[in-house]
DNA sequence: CACACGTGGGT
DNA sequence: TACCCAAGTGT
């Protein structure tokens, strides 16, 4: 069979697969542009198993594009809570705003004018604009990377730039000019429910008769990746001072994770500190003496870096004449009633259940 | 452009 | 346990 025939075929039989085995997703519906974008931003690096509930309570509180302009930052990223790479939700609500104020509410149709808005990419682009407009452009991510690299068995490392461009000149190759919609969203089905990252589902893959990787049986060694990965730890130490029913908590501002989210005062180290060490930290500068007691501990997994955190209940309410320690500037006195609207992170939420 | 960004699930 | 992985983007 020539290169063309097979491509054909390839294309066919992806779409012939995706007539009867396309998942249910409530996005797929409609195609709503806006409701399109919303699962895309969603789904970035996420399980649809995972994001679909966020969807659904996302979509409910902000229908379309002006009830998400109207809502606050802060509206915004309570709703998000829980789902991590919450800078994802921050550029969601500027680009909503911008949709509104900027395109008189309505939605770019061109990949290339998506790709102005913030937080919306090369993927996300395609997304929306092959699958609510028609326009015949190939989504490549990791199902993507994963589905092709394995069908050709490609070597070329996914994480490369040479790689990016190889597989991205091979998806618009094999993309379904007349049908994009179809197509994409059947690449990334069989990307999620049959070429899986491990054990992937051979016996029930349409194109697994032309599959490189597996007439080689080496379909675990695709795709490649040519970074490693090293973490570094971090100790965050978590100061619960409680006043007269009220906590302090303060705002994560810096450039750096859970930005705009809440949190306790912190005493962040690079290396474990012990409770006696946390206490002396604390009297030292409140020029009293501050007991504290550890509440708990736990140990948060991210993709770089290892959080442990451990949280301090102070003992004694000293601290009743302004911050004793620099983990309480920029602390704000807040009821547990206001606390509840507040975005926090994982842990902080797991502690505030236990707390409130 | 290498790196940071979250959380949950799998091996 | 300690990794890896998941519908990527911004800097």
């Amino acid at each position: 069979m020539d290169n063309f025939l097979k491509m054909t075929s390839f294309t066919t039989n992806i779409l012939t697969w995706y007539q009867s085995n396309q998942r249910d997703l409530p996005w797929r519906a409609e195609k709503d542009p806006y409701l399109v974008w919303i699962s895309e931003i969603i789904l970035q690096q996420t399980q649809v198993k995972q994001g679909l509930p966020y969807y659904l309570r996302f979509t409910k509180a902000f229908p379309d594009v002006y009830a998400l302009a109207r809502a606050s930052e802060q509206e915004v990223l309570k709703l998000w809570q829980g789902l991590g790479y919450y800078s994802r939700a921050r550029n969601l609500h500027a680009a909503a705003r911008d949709v509104v104020e900027r395109l008189k509410g309505q939605m770019p149709e061109t990949k290339k004018d998506l790709l102005l808005l913030k937080g919306i990419g090369p993927y996300t682009a395609a997304a929306i604009a092959s699958i609510s407009f028609n326009e015949p452009v190939a989504v490549v991510d990791g199902n993507v990377y994963r589905l092709l690299s394995r069908y050709f068995a490609s070597s070329l490392p996914i994480d490369s730039t040479e790689g990016r461009k190889h597989f991205d000149a091979l998806a618009h190759q094999l993309l379904s000019k007349s049908r994009p919609a179809d197509f994409n969203q059947a690449m990334m089905d069989m990307g999620a429910m049959i070429c899986t990252p491990a054990q992937p589902k051979c016996n029930d893959c349409p194109v697994a008769a032309e599959c490189q990787a597996r007439l080689l049986s080496q379909q675990a060694l695709f795709p490649v990746k040519s970074k490693t990965t090293r973490k570094r730890n971090r100790y965050f130490n978590y100061l619960i001072a409680e006043n007269k029913g009220q906590l302090f908590m303060s705002q994560r501002q810096k450039k750096d994770i859970w930005k705009g989210l809440y949190e306790f005062p912190l005493i962040e180290s690079e290396k474990e500190l012990t409770r006696a060490e946390i206490c002396q930290m604390v009297d030292s500068v409140s020029q009293a003496s501050m007991t504290t007691s550890l509440m708990s501990e736990t140990k948060h997994l991210l993709t770089h870096q290892n959080i442990f955190i451990r949280f301090y209940k102070i003992q004694q309410d000293l601290h009743l004449n302004g911050p004793i320690n620099r983990a309480f500037d920029g602390a704000r006195l807040l009821a547990k009633s206001e606390l509840i609207h507040l975005p926090v992170p994982k842990p902080i939420e797991t502690a505030l259940k236990r707390i409130l």
